[in-house]
DNA sequence: TATAAAGGATGACGTAACGTAAAGGTCAAT
DNA sequence: ATTGACCTTTACGTTACGTCATCCTTTATA
């Protein structure tokens, strides 16, 4: 059998057939003076092997290495291969949460330009917290405490809104200092984590350092947190934040 | 600020940064006389909003175009590269689905050595089907109608079956002749067609022709499926009852 | 039988987004 | 002056082929 019927048979292409045979992958079990290939049965069920395993997503180095292993273990490479993909498919899920939670934010910042101020601060927050961090809350601590923790949040009181709001400011002086002296581990810098803590804490239902951690590292890669920090006290705050909150619940 | 600290700041390493420069994604601002690339404020966020995009998976040269292009639509964007990740996703889901089941299969194969071959043999026959078509099938018509064809085969009795059997020796006979003829469309290869299609009526509870056509396209790229066909009615049979059932369920 | 059309073969470049040397300037400090 | 840190460019490697370009056989047709 020649190489393009093979191709047609297989429905691989015959350049596919001559890199599986450059690669040691798949080589012809005859080659005519001419140099033409011929495949028999033996190459055709070993192509099958190849496709059954590349629709499965195994790189073809894998598959050559599987199929000239004369005793390897098909269920444990198969299981190997499941926790691969599952890995994937988690990032995609979260990357579709991701999106979807931005658009419905771009869409709820349109519908609030003319709400009260207050009020769209508040519900920024809440949005800004479900964001950023809704998913993991959610599971470790159930919709309740999701729930109970953005009804804090929405039914504080206008004084308990002002309170963080000093309390945020006074943040954001503590953090200017402890930047200039520079040390992410300084007594000055952990009294800032411990500033951010609190301030959470008005938000937050429940603390936890794994939370807190989380949601640092969640800063750094989030523009508007940044923009936000940066020009509120400074270039690099974010980033200093992050890491005197990565310090202080390292210690903790 | 030089490469390396905007690297540091942002998390990407410099090469990466050399290479936004190289494709024309983010070009510092300046470069000095002894050629070092000096970022500013405007780099930094133009950087910002790279790695948000890129975050969510997409590709520097859409990130380019969007950026470059004053009046893009941002939630426009984020919807379509939602369906796309879906797209990415149900994919996923779709390999992880087969490779569970074919593990189970495996299992199962295992244990079953020891049964009756009768018993068995439906058993897999059941196995089978919901390996290959599981899925879609209770996606369409929910759980129920899928329990209830399942039920349709293990229910089956001894003489049901052997008229099943009776079917398939048909089949395979027919199958052959029309071979002969190599025409996947002539009148014997729809009536192959026909009679693979009764001879699902066994064990499916509801017929409908892509449900037909998908299971066709499945059986391809089954090894099993083709080592089986081809064995029992000769090579490539499995590829051209595939095109008879194509064909037939195209002009019905 | 000459020729043209199929079909075969071997390079070799392109792809996406960098990682990783290699080889060599520049700058600050010793 | 030398060392070491940091900068530069050049270029190959990665994955699984698609897509030419160029050339050689075999088969079909005039």
């Amino acid at each position: 059998m020649l190489i393009n019927e093979l191709a047609k048979l297989s429905g691989v292409s015959a350049r596919t057939l001559r890199y599986y045979d450059e690669i040691d992958l798949l080589k012809p079990s005859v080659v005519e003076q001419n140099g033409y290939r011929k495949y028999n049965q033996s190459d055709i069920d070993r192509l099958q092997q190849i496709l059954f395993y590349r629709e499965l997503d195994f790189k073809l180095e894998e598959i050559k290495n599987l199929l000239n292993d004369p005793n390897f273990e098909v269920k444990e490479v198969l299981k190997k291969q499941y926790g691969l993909l599952q890995k994937k498919r988690n990032y995609l899920d979260n990357l579709l949460e991701t999106i979807n939670q931005t658009i419905n934010m771009l869409e709820g910042d349109i519908k609030m330009t003319n709400e009260e101020k207050f009020k769209v601060f508040k519900n920024k927050l809440v949005e800004e917290n479900e964001q950023n961090y809704g998913q993991e809350i959610r599971k470790k601590y159930g919709e309740e405490q999701v729930e109970a923790s953005y009804g804090k949040l929405k039914n504080m009181s206008e004084e308990q809104y002002e309170a963080m709001q000093q309390l945020e400011k006074q943040l954001f002086e503590r953090l200017k200092e402890a930047m200039e002296q520079g040390d992410t581990t300084s007594a000055i810098a952990m009294e800032v984590a411990e500033l951010h803590k609190r301030w959470l804490s008005f938000s937050w239902a429940k603390y936890t350092k794994e939370a807190h951690l989380g949601l640092a590292q969640m800063y750094i890669y989030d523009e508007r947190f940044i923009s936000y920090y940066d020009q509120q006290v400074g270039k690099g705050a974010t980033l200093f934040l992050h890491d005197a909150i990565s310090a202080y619940t390292a210690i903790k």
